[in-house]
DNA sequence: AAGGCGACTAAGCGCTTGCTTAGACCCGGG
DNA sequence: CCCGGGTCTAAGCAAGCGCTTAGTCGCCTT
C-alpha cells in the first residue's frame, strides 16, 4: 500500500535521524543471528526460519502490510511453503507473541529474584527488561505494535502474560514502599509508567542507535530508582 | 497487561480491562466532539468530517487495515466521495499527522513559556503534553503508530516537527542542569525517556480509563521532577 | 528395489483493495 | 429558465491478497 521509511523517530539522541536507507536487512539482520540462537528451541528449522522471517517482515512493514509471499521468500520458500508449518499468517504472529512474552516474563522474574534489597531488585528488573527490548527490538516491536492483530482468543492468552509482568512490578513497588525503601505515592501509576517506558523502547530503538542496549538499561534503571527515591 | 481486541493496554490501573466490546464508537466518539471543536479551522466541513472519520478508523484498525470505504461510510459518503477532498488515503494520514503535530508543538511551546523557574517549566511541559496525549488519544495513536506509513517526503516533514519538540525538552533539561536546578547526568537520554513516556500514553490510554487526563498529567509531571531532582 | 510419507511447489481461486470514470445532482448568477 | 461549476455517486478496473489444490520431489524404512 505504501512506500515508507523503515523507522520512525522518537526524538532522542538515539531515536532521531537514520538517513532513510538500510530498509530491510542491515538493521534487522544484526539481531537476526542473536534471534536464531535465542529461538533455537523452535523446531523444525524451517518453521524457525519462517518465524524469524516473519519478525523481519512485520518489523519493517507491520503485520497488516506484510504479505505471506514476502515472509515465504525471506525464508527461501514458495508462497505455499508457509502453510506446511503454520495454519495462517495470524498463527505466525501468535507464535512470535507467545514465545516472546514467555521469554520476557522468565527474564524479568529471574532478574527480580536474583537480588537482595528492593532497590537492587527494581534496578535489575528494569535494566534487564530494557536491555531485552533494545537487543531484540525487532521482536519487541512486533510484540508491542501488532498485538491487536491477534484473534480474540490468542489476544486474551497473551494479555494474561502481560498482566503477570505488570503484577510483578506493582508488587515490587508496593513491597518497597511498605518497607520504607521507596517513596511511591501512586504505585499503580508508577508501575504503569515504568513498564510504559520499557515498552516504548521497541518503538524508537533501532540497530544503529548510538546507545548500546546495556547503556540504555543502566540509564533506565537509574531513572526508575530516581522515580521511587525518598526525597529527604 | 492487556484486555481485548480493540485497544491494548500497558498494564496499570488504567490500562487493564474493558470488557471486549464497544469496538468502534463508544470509545472513539467521546473524544470526537472535542476533536470536531479542536479542528474547526479545517474547512470545508466534509473534509473535516473525513479527517475525523479517518482518525476513528485508523485508531481502531490501524492505517494499513483501514479501507477507504470504511472511512467514507463513517463520514456519510460513498467510496468515491473521499477523492473529492483528498488525493489519496495517504494524504488523509498526512493531514492528520501534520495538524496533530503542529498543535502539539504549539501547546508544548506555550506550556514551557508560561512558567518562571526550570522545575515549573518542566512540570508544565510534561503535564500539558501528557494531558493532550490522553484527551486526544485517538489522534495521538494514529500519529505515533502510523507515522511509518507516510510517504518518504511527508515522513521527513513530520520528523522535523518531532525533532523540534525533542530539542525543546533537551534544552530545558540542559538549562536546568546548568543553573543547578536539576541533577541530570544524561540530558539527552533523560529527554528521550521523558518524551517516550508521554508518547506511549497513546498506546495504552483509552476513553474509559479510570484515570482522567489531568490526573495522569499531574502524575507524569511529578515523575519528571523526580527524575531530575538533585539527590541531597 | 519398492513403498510410504512429510516437505515443498506451480498454478490459481475467490475476494478485497485503492482509485477512476461517467454522469447525476444542487445551487447561485444572469 | 438555463447554465456552469463544485459535490457527490454507481459502477467498475487492475492489481494484489490469503489460502487451497493437485501433484512432484527426495529421504527413510524395509
Amino acid at each position: 500500500m505504501n512506500p515508507q521509511t523503515a523507522d520512525q523517530t522518537a526524538g532522542g539522541a538515539d531515536g532521531v535521524e537514520t538517513a532513510e536507507a538500510p530498509q530491510d536487512d542491515a538493521a534487522a539482520e544484526a539481531g537476526a543471528g542473536d534471534l536464531d540462537r535465542a529461538w533455537h528451541a523452535l523446531q523444525p528449522a524451517a518453521a524457525r526460519r519462517l518465524l524469524i522471517a516473519a519478525v523481519e517482515a512485520f518489523t519493517v512493514h507491520g503485520y497488516q502490510a506484510t504479505t505471506t509471499r514476502d515472509i515465504a521468500s525471506r525464508a527461501g520458500l514458495s508462497p505455499a511453503g508457509v502453510y506446511v508449518h503454520f495454519r495462517s499468517k495470524e498463527e505466525l504472529l501468535y507464535r512470535i507473541c507467545l514465545f516472546g512474552h514467555q521469554q520476557t516474563l522468565a527474564l524479568v522474574r529471574a532478574a527480580a529474584a536474583g537480588e537482595a534489597d528492593h532497590a537492587s531488585r527494581l534496578a535489575a528488573l528494569i535494566g534487564a527488561f530494557t536491555v531485552r527490548q533494545a537487543r531484540f527490538h525487532s521482536v519487541a516491536r512486533v510484540i508491542e505494535y501488532d498485538l491487536r492483530c491477534l484473534s480474540a482468543e490468542h489476544h486474551a492468552e497473551i494479555s494474561e502474560l502481560r498482566r503477570e509482568i505488570d503484577r510483578l512490578v506493582r508488587e515490587l513497588l508496593a513491597d518497597g514502599a511498605a518497607a520504607g525503601a521507596f517513596d511511591v505515592p501512586d504505585p499503580a501509576g508508577t508501575a504503569l509508567a515504568l513498564l510504559s517506558l520499557c515498552t516504548d523502547v521497541a518503538r524508537w530503538y533501532h540497530a544503529s542507535a548510538r546507545r548500546p542496549p546495556e547503556e540504555l538499561g543502566r540509564l533506565y534503571a537509574d531513572l526508575a530508582l530516581r522515580m521511587v527515591r525518598p526525597s529527604g
